[in-house]
This record gives structure tokens, sequence and C-alpha cells, in this order.
DNA sequence: TTAAGCATGTAAGGTGTTACATGATTGA
DNA sequence: TCAATCATGTAACACCTTACATGCTTAA
């Protein structure tokens, strides 16, 4: 049984404690949103077959009537999530519409490509923007100290995402610049003193 | 009628000159692949649509007894296609293994975080030469000089990849000398003199 | 008492890939 | 003549989101 882009996640997140699916939605949804999404339809489903699969258990863990199930990974579950994350990665998949738009507007309207340019660095910059905020909510987490204590695992693709997200504003503003250069250049009659 | 994500690629492609599936299709495989991909099972069901929705229209054009269907954009489309490409971007999605792997190795084998982070970095590395190969065959084009001339759009969006992907490779190689350090310090009884 | 949040789940529909099928043309 | 490439298309399947449905608990 081949490992769905759910089951990687779920896999991943049951390594480090038993959740519900619930908590795992939560989790993947302040975490790994940004380059791993998963949404209930898949999750809920998901669990269900890893554990017909042998991968995963689920307990009853209910908080008074409100009815709830815990899943935890069994051994083979381990094996298989521990295995998955020593081979190298084969998942890179991207769709960034403003890169889309910037590759057509040179053919369509020239004139507009440092504009474009200009949408997606601020793009950039507001994702950068909530990345920073999560940054910020862990610094605080709960009243003082570092309550949760991120692993270096995570806190590393935070900070990837942070920097890699400022490196793309900074770089679609300059481009945005050569690009009015550029225009400035081929058409110099337009803008005629 | 909303543009699908193979609407824009298709409009766009056909926005510099008519052409059939197959070109756009080899179009897309050569400039947006690593941002916006499109397979045969989506491209020509939504030539079709496109038509019955009159944004596009097709001629036949055939090379001898060779079947072919050429497409352009009607006025319609042409409109539907500046429009969209006028609008702010949204579609930004990101599916990215290595960070995932990260993400969870920090949990299940932190030992591990430096090994996986130049996996990543190694597969940026991979990415950022494929694309340069890319631009060196824009530049030596046909038999000398430029012989298609890439606009600028197109220009910026494959120096970002290159430059994207070089910035990753570097990244990942410096966090995963940290990472390395940090273990060090956490544990120094292993690397005990 | 009521809104927000906890908790689980499914149905419908859209998106997308892969594999397959067909047949012509071109160059080695 | 044979492989590669041009050219179109579909069927099966997997993936994923959205919206909806249900019902409990906690804090305002």
């Amino acid at each position: 049984m081949e490992l769905s882009a759910t089951a990687k996640v779920i896999l991943g997140m049951l390594a480090a404690r038993p959740r519900s699916g619930y908590e795992i939605k939560q989790l993947v949804d302040n975490s790994t949103r940004f380059f791993w999404a998963a949404s209930y339809g898949q999750i809920y489903p998901e669990l269900k077959r890893l554990e017909k699969a042998g991968l995963i258990s689920g307990t009853d863990a209910p908080h008074g009537g409100r009815q709830r199930t815990v899943f935890d990974l069994t051994r083979e579950g381990r094996k298989r999530a521990e295995e998955w994350i020593s081979r190298p990665p084969e998942v890179f998949e991207l769709r960034d519409e403003g890169l889309l738009k910037l590759f057509f507007a040179g053919v369509t309207d020239a004139a507009r490509t440092p504009e474009i340019a200009r949408e997606r660095a601020a793009h950039a910059h507001v994702i950068a923007g909530r990345l920073r905020e999560v940054e910020r909510s862990l610094d605080l987490d709960g009243d003082g100290g570092p309550a949760v204590s991120p692993d270096a695992g995570s806190l590393t693709t935070l900070r990837y995402g942070i920097e890699l997200n400022e490196w793309a504003a900074a770089w679609f503003e300059r481009a945005a610049d050569e690009l009015e250069q550029g225009a400035a250049e081929a058409a110099p009659a337009k803008t005629n003193a």
C-alpha cells in the first residue's frame, strides 16, 4: 500500500503522540498548511483506511458525552513512517498564478509586467507576515517561556517559509524596477521629455 | 463561467498566436511546467469546453493526411484573458515533501534533520540546473542569434525559477550546518573527545 | 441561553494524472 | 522498414475541496 499525501501527514503527526482527527486538522492548519494541506474530507476517510491497513489504531476517548477517537501508530505504522521520512523527497508541486500572469503579460501587455511583478511581491510579503505571526505565537506560547518548545525540524521549515517569501518579495520588487527600466529604454518616445 | 486552471494556461498560450492542443502541451512542458502544469487529459477536453463557451474557435489545419485543429482566441476570449491577467493573483499552492520530512524528523529522528535538509538542497540544485538548461537553449536557439527572442515576462519567470532554487539550495545547506551544530551542542557526549 | 468551539462524518462535484488507443508523417 | 514524433482523444481512477449534517460542551 502506497502512502497517499494525506497518509503521510497523518503518520507524521501521530509520530509525536496520539491525536484525534480533529487535532490533526488543527495542527496541519497552523503548521504544514503552507506546504502540505489536508481537509476533513481527506483526513477522516484516510484515518479509517490507515486503521484497516494496520498502520494506526483508534481508541475511544470521549470528553464527557462528546465522542472522540484518538489514533496512535502501530509498530508497523511507525516503521512505515520512519522509512518514508528516510527516503529522499519526491513530491514537489507548485501552482503560482502570479508567475503565470507575469509569463503571459510579456506577450499581451508588456507595459503592465512591472505592476504584475509588484503584485506578486505584495503577495509574498503578506505570506511572510502571516508566517512571522505564527513564529511570534510560538515564542509567546502559553504565558512566558516557550511552552511547547518547537523542535528544530518544524522551526526550520517555518523560518524557511518566512525567509523564502521575504526573498521573493525583494526579488519581484527588483524585477519590477528592471522591467520598468527595460520598457523605458525600449520605448523612450512614451516618456518623451 | 469561471476559468479553470487549465483554461487560464490555454487562453494565455493562445494570446500570442493560434496553436493546436499538441503545441500548447509542448509549450507548457518547456516553459510553465514548473509552476503551472497541464496534461493532455485536461487540455483536450478543456479546448472543447472553451470553444463551446465561445472563448476560442478551432480551425482545421491538417498536415498532409495528419489531422490537426488550430485554436484561436475569439474577441470575447481575448477580453477574458486580458481581464484575468490584470486581476491580482490568487492561486498559490505548494506541496513540498522535503519540507514535510524535515518538519517531522525533528520529532522522530532529530539526528537526521541535517541529512534531510541536504537532500532538499540537492533537489533544489537539480531543479535549478534543469532551468539553467532551458535558459541556455533559449540563448542558442536555432543557430546563432536568439531566434524566438523570449519576451521579458517569460524570461523573468525563468530567472525567478533559477534564482529561487539556487537560493533554496544554499539556504538548506546552511540550515543543515546549523542543525549539525545544534545537535553537537545539545548532545556533546556523543562526540566526546 | 446562546455562540463558539470540539468532534465526526458524508455527498457531490471538480480537478488532475496515467494509461491506453488510434493513425499519419518524417528521417535514419 | 522502423523508431520517433506529430496529433487527438478517452476511460479509469485518484485526489481534494466545499458544503452540509449532526450533536456535545464550555464560557460569556
